[in-house]
DNA sequence: TCTGGGGTCCTAGGACCC
DNA sequence: TCTGGGGTCCTAGGACCC
C-alpha cells in the first residue's frame, strides 16, 4: 500500500503559521506584484475564493484580491519547515520517496504488524503532522502510486481518501478528465477534440487504438492511468539528470554587451551548482524567449567534460550567437547541462587542452564561495555596480 | 489568464556505423 | 549509383510536473 501525502498550500501555509495575524486572510506568495513578468507561487484557500491561483501574473492577482497579503518567497524558511514534516513521515516507514518540497510517497507494506491497518497509519500520521508542524496535509491511500496521487489531490484540503485494493479502475472512471494526472491543457484539448469528454470513455478503446491517436508512450499511460493500473512513472533514479539556471528580465534585452554579462552570470551559476553537486557534463544548453515569448534552444555535445566556467561560457556565447535573431528584444536566456554524471568522462584526458590550473582556480573560489559568512569572490563584470542596468 | 524557475520524459529526424 | 535493416547517439522542440 502506498500512500501520497501533500501539504496543502504549502508555502503560504507556512506564512500564516509563523505570521498569525495572516491567518484566516487572502496570503499570496510569489513575486513581486508591482512588477510586470513575476507571477503566484502559491497562495492561501482565502485567496482561492477570488480566482487567485498559482502560475498567473501577479498583477492579475492584485486586481482579482487588492487588499490579499503579497509575500514573497522564503524558500530556506520552506525548506526548513519540509524538513520537519519529512522526518515525521520517516518514522512512519523505511520507504519514503520524496517528490518534491511539498510531497512524498511513503510505501505502507508491511507496517501493519507495527502500526495497523493503512487508513489508521494514514489518520495518525495526518494528526502527528499537525500536531508537531502546525501544518496541515492531504493524503490518499491505494495499491499503487499514480491512484494514491490522484487520490490526495481530489481530498484537498486536509483531507483523505482511500481506495481499496480492486477499486482503482472504478475509482479512475469515476473521475472527471481534468483529474488525469498526466494529461495537461494540450493533451485535454486533444482528447476532447478525439471525442473523449471523461476517463470512462477512454477506459472503453484498446491499447492499440490510443497508441495511434497519442504515440505509444501516451497511449500506454492513457490505457494504463483510465483502468487503474500502476504506470511506470516514478523509477527512482533518472538516468539524465541536468542542472539549469534561466532568467526573465524585466525589460526585453537587445544589447549584446548587456546580453553577453546576462550569459556570464548563468554560466557562473550552473558551474557553481555542477561543482558543489559533484557532476560532470559535455553537453551545454542555451534557451533564448523572445519578447513575443516564441523560445528556441541549441545545444551542443562536446568532447570532453566542460568543467571550467570560462569554457562553458564560451561555449555559451557561440551557440548565442548562432541562434539570435539580433535585434529582436530578450525576454528570458537560460543556461543549462544535461547528461550530468558522477563520474569524469575517462575520454577527457585525451582531449584535454592543459586548463588544469584554470580547472584549479575556479574549484579553490567555488569551492571558497561555498562557505557561510564569507565574502563571495566573483568576477568583476558580474559585481552589482558593475551591471549595466536593463531598464530605461 | 500576456504567462517564473527548475526539472523530467517523449518524439522525430539526421548522422553514422555495421 | 533510384539503395535494406538494425542500432546508437545527437539535436530541437514540446508536454508536463511542482
Amino acid at each position: 500500500m502506498f500512500l501520497h501525502v501533500d501539504l496543502d498550500a504549502f508555502f503560504a501555509s507556512v506564512e500564516q503559521l509563523d505570521f498569525p495575524q495572516y491567518r484566516g486572510k487572502p496570503v499570496i506568495v510569489g513575486g513581486d506584484p508591482d512588477s510586470r513578468r513575476s507571477i503566484v507561487s502559491t497562495c492561501s484557500y482565502e485567496a482561492r475564493k477570488y480566482g487567485v491561483h498559482s502560475a498567473m501574473s501577479a498583477a492579475q492577482a492584485k486586481l482579482l484580491c487588492p487588499d490579499g497579503i503579497f509575500v514573497r518567497g522564503r524558500m530556506s524558511r520552506y525548506h526548513e519547515k519540509s524538513r520537519e514534516v519529512m522526518s515525521i513521515f520517516d518514522e512512519f516507514s523505511p520507504d519514503v520517496q520524496q517528490m518534491s518540497i511539498d510531497e512524498a510517497f511513503i510505501d505502507l507494506t508491511g507496517t501493519e504488524r507495527l502500526f495497523g491497518p493503512p487508513e489508521e497509519t494514514a489518520m495518525r500520521l495526518k494528526a502527528e503532522v499537525k500536531a508537531r508542524t502546525g501544518l496541515t496535509v492531504s493524503a490518499g491511500l491505494a495499491s499503487n502510486k499514480y491512484i494514491a496521487k490522484v487520490a490526495s489531490g481530489i481530498s484537498k484540503p486536509n483531507g483523505f481518501c482511500f481506495v481499496k485494493p480492486g477499486e482503482e479502475a472504478q475509482f479512475m472512471q469515476s473521475l472527471p478528465l481534468e483529474k488525469l494526472w498526466g494529461a495537461g491543457p494540450k493533451t485535454l484539448t486533444k482528447l476532447r477534440e478525439s471525442g473523449f469528454f471523461s476517463i470512462k470513455e477512454i477506459a472503453d478503446v484498446s491499447e492499440e487504438a490510443l497508441q495511434r491517436g497519442f504515440g505509444i508512450a501516451g497511449g500506454s499511460f492513457l490505457f494504463n492511468a483510465s483502468h487503474g493500473l500502476a504506470a511506470e512513472t516514478f523509477t527512482t533514479e533518472s538516468k539524465n539528470h541536468s542542472i539549469s539556471a534561466e532568467h526573465t528580465y524585466p525589460y526585453d534585452l537587445t544589447d549584446p554587451y548587456i546580453i553577453e554579462t546576462a550569459l556570464m552570470q548563468l554560466c557562473e551559476e550552473v558551474r557553481f551548482r555542477l561543482e558543489t553537486e559533484g557532476f560532470y557534463s559535455k553537453t551545454v544548453h542555451l534557451k533564448i524567449r523572445y519578447g513575443d515569448f516564441s523560445t528556441t534552444g541549441v545545444q551542443k555535445t562536446f568532447q570532453s567534460d566542460v568543467d571550467t566556467s570560462d569554457f562553458l561560457f564560451k561555449a555559451v556565447k557561440e551557440l548565442f550567437y548562432s541562434k539570435w535573431h539580433k535585434g529582436y528584444g530578450i525576454r528570458l536566456l537560460g543556461v543549462g547541462m544535461s547528461n550530468c554524471s558522477t563520474v569524469p568522462d575517462s575520454q577527457g584526458e585525451l582531449f584535454d587542452f592543459g586548463n588544469d590550473n584554470l580547472r584549479k582556480l575556479e574549484k579553490t573560489i567555488i569551492k571558497h564561495n561555498s562557505k557561510k559568512n564569507v565574502p563571495k569572490i566573483q568576477k568583476a563584470r558580474l559585481l552589482p555596480s558593475a551591471m549595466p542596468k536593463t531598464d530605461e
